[in-house]
DNA sequence: ATAAAACTGTGATTCAAATCATGATTTCTA
DNA sequence: TAGAAATCATGATTTGAATCACAGTTTTAT
């Protein structure tokens, strides 16, 4: 089997996370050996809560949404992984459950280090440990903006916030500020379980924003900032 | 001066936190030589977001809150830090400003480490890192049932989650138990600000559950759950 | 290609919490 | 300890989003 992770193409895949980015060549390339390579299709769960995480699972192509079902039969979704981004690193260094379930929203394909490997991979390099406290603080940030999004923010600047922090992981600054468009990685009700709504309010609160010339919908799917600054105010 | 915290009493602070549990008596000692002290009144910040944070921060007595202000004038309260925990750690690893602010609300005692003193502590115990690590894991993990909460959960289950929450730091298991009385650490309008609300709908949330005999006030601040079971379910 | 299934838009209605208003308590503080 | 300031309770009203209902559209699978 070859080193190289066929699904990235030519590059290989473990460049593409941050965790490793310090490593030289060489290195990358005894980290490549450990990789395990895995499909899954669209609407398939990656992980399930509560269960055994078999390492650290990088997204390498495809997004995915991890969301926590309530008691009350309400989804709620607290992130979504583009390509690039990885999970269960949690399980590398605690022992502990992680009480969310990760869903392909697309197909996806993942790359997947075991925890052992990974555990020996850290001795060898223990600059990876540091990339990964930085990189778990990061999240912290993420969760507490949304905590400030869904407790304290009017639906209005919700919606707002999630359309621009979809823009800026699906596109780069420039292409933000020329209104390419993008696709959203979540349907109407997708939307809705992220910021705490109803499907029906995300649908008309779309229609209002492009009404006012702040966006263009292409379809359902994809969509055009049109005007950035008014969907940063408020 | 001496190289107990006279705070404490007798024990060593450093003692009470997570962070230095995996070390032995002499070594916690060489810890607490690198301890400042601090005092602050009811109602002042010990951190405005934005700030150089000086190092790590360890809640000696009393307890403070984490909250932003939103540019709509609202504030969102992320964390109560009780006695033992501790913020700040965050500046240790990463080079990224913290974005919340942090006040007493009621008289607090502080022990603090410089960020330098800390870094040349953990080289010379690496195991500390792993406890930091572990306890960014719980953050995250608190984090996200936040978000569960205010997200996807009714105001109802909110009021609840965050009560049980208040006795669990404030008691112990047997003292929940037993219906043992607890002072709330935030007032209505806190609460309010924590889960979401506004601090009329906690006056009348809270006044409902006495009335139905789920728990019981003393005067405004100090309360009794009496029906630990009919907080939990809902 | 076509039928089924999933998703979306939109009007009508309901409802729970926000807001507004005010008086009663409690807690500071001078 | 008296007065001021902060906090709390509670009724009346408004409001914005949830819910309900259903038709139109898009996607998926055979």
């Amino acid at each position: 089997m070859s080193e190289t992770c066929i699904n990235c193409g030519h590059s290989l895949c473990a460049r593409r996370v941050p965790i490793f980015s310090k490593l030289d060549g060489k290195e990358i390339e005894s980290v490549v050996t450990l990789i395990r390579r895995k499909h899954f299709d669209k609407g398939e769960n990656l992980f399930f809560e509560g269960g055994e995480l078999q390492g650290l699972i990088i997204i390498n192509r495809g997004r995915a949404k991890a969301y926590i079902n309530t008691p009350e039969g309400k989804e709620q979704i607290l992130h979504i992984f583009f390509p690039g981004d990885f999970f269960g690193e949690k399980s590398l260094f605690v022992d502990k459950k992680t009480e969310y379930n990760v869903k392909a929203v697309e197909p996806v394909d993942i790359c997947m280090i075991s925890k052992k490997d990974f555990q020996e991979l850290i001795k060898k390099y223990p600059g990876i440990t540091s990339k990964i406290l930085q990189e778990l603080v990061n999240r912290i940030d993420r969760l507490e903006s949304m905590i400030e999004n869904i407790g304290a923010k009017s639906v209005d600047s919700r919606i707002n916030a999630v359309l621009l922090e979809f823009a800026q992981k699906s596109l780069d600054e420039n292409q933000i500020d020329s209104a390419a468009q993008f696709e959203l990685p979540l349907n109407r009700e997708g939307i809705a379980n992220y910021i705490g709504v109803t499907r029906e309010t995300v649908s008309r609160k779309l229609n209002l924003l492009q009404e006012e010339g702040v966006i263009q919908m292409i379809g359902n799917k994809k969509i055009k900032i049109l005007d950035k600054n008014r969907l940063k105010s408020e």
